[in-house]
DNA sequence: TACTTATTGTTCATTGACATAACAATCATG
DNA sequence: CATGATTGTTATGTCAATGAACAATAAGTA
């Protein structure tokens, strides 16, 4: 590094982004991409993504739950949920198994091999983030925690209701 | 809609995400991905994505700034400042002035007439935010954004750290 | 000075995570 | 049973961002 970088970084660093900072969405934006990040990285030693990881969760929490429903859940199109599903089933952690009462759907299951993987990730993932968020303490976690279930509520509801 | 359908969806919705609720970058990423559909939307008829919209603003509170120090603050990359200087140059709102002690950067500007975009976009977003967070109370939005501060300032020294 | 290394902005190809549209198979309903 | 809806699927497109390479220029060094 040169001089002139060397003293740029140097110098305090001015707020530059101030006119940014007055939006909670910037905000949730600069959290949400460092946490996703190192979320990916976590998860990848496991052969999951962030996206697997979710279905694979949803899928643990309803045995047989069909793929339109799991889209649902998931906030995804059906076409998305097929190739996240195809992934989880090349892994040997679910299964599509016949429904037989509708010969359309799939009901998904987790296998055994999946519920062992889902409980190494999830073990990963909470050890993550209690190492990410060392500088919060625990209520304060429950706190941000609990804002932002309710900052999604309110921004569904205002959707919803100016539609 | 058919019979099964409606049934299903009078169901009380049984909570199939628990097992994901436990996180806080699962909730971080439902609220964002809300927050940020619609922050498009009320940036769409000034001409701004959200890009361009956090460009403009840093632009704004640091006149001067090369693209290489606003890449840094934006957290993307170089190549990507190209596009979004390319669009706000196209509509008019900036401009890369020549620095005189080195010729290969530029010193960006707001215009006259990106400067007014900027008050009108500023007052859109905040009005959005405002309809859009009604359910939280003025203390719990400024605790949320403090939380979401504190939060990605401790993803951010962890992963540094532990690099 | 010469020359070697760094930095700036740029282009292009690629990626990942989605959405959209069309489709066959199947189901529901009047 | 005839028509419309729904399920999963494929193919295709989009959008934001990345990475690698590049010419022009600047800074550091022998």
């Amino acid at each position: 590094m040169n001089r002139k970088a060397q003293a740029a970084k140097a110098e305090t660093p001015k707020q530059t982004d101030m006119l940014l900072r007055q939006f909670i969405g910037y905000n949730m934006k600069r959290a949400y991409l460092q946490v996703q990040e190192d979320m990916a990285r976590t998860l990848e030693p496991l052969g999951l993504r962030v996206g697997t990881f979710s279905a694979l969760a949803v899928i643990m929490g309803s045995p047989g739950i069909s793929q339109t429903q799991l889209s649902e859940v998931l906030n995804i199109k059906r076409s998305g949920v097929v190739v996240v599903v195809d992934d989880l089933e090349r892994a040997g952690a679910v299964e599509r198994k016949p429904v037989r009462t509708d010969r359309r759907a799939y009901a998904l299951h987790v296998t055994q091999e999946g519920s062992q993987l889902w409980k190494r990730a999830e073990a990963a993932v909470q050890a993550h983030e209690a190492a990410l968020f060392t500088d919060l303490e625990a209520p304060e976690q429950r706190a941000l925690q609990e804002l932002l279930v309710r900052a999604a509520r309110s921004a569904k509801h205002t959707r919803e209701a100016g539609k």
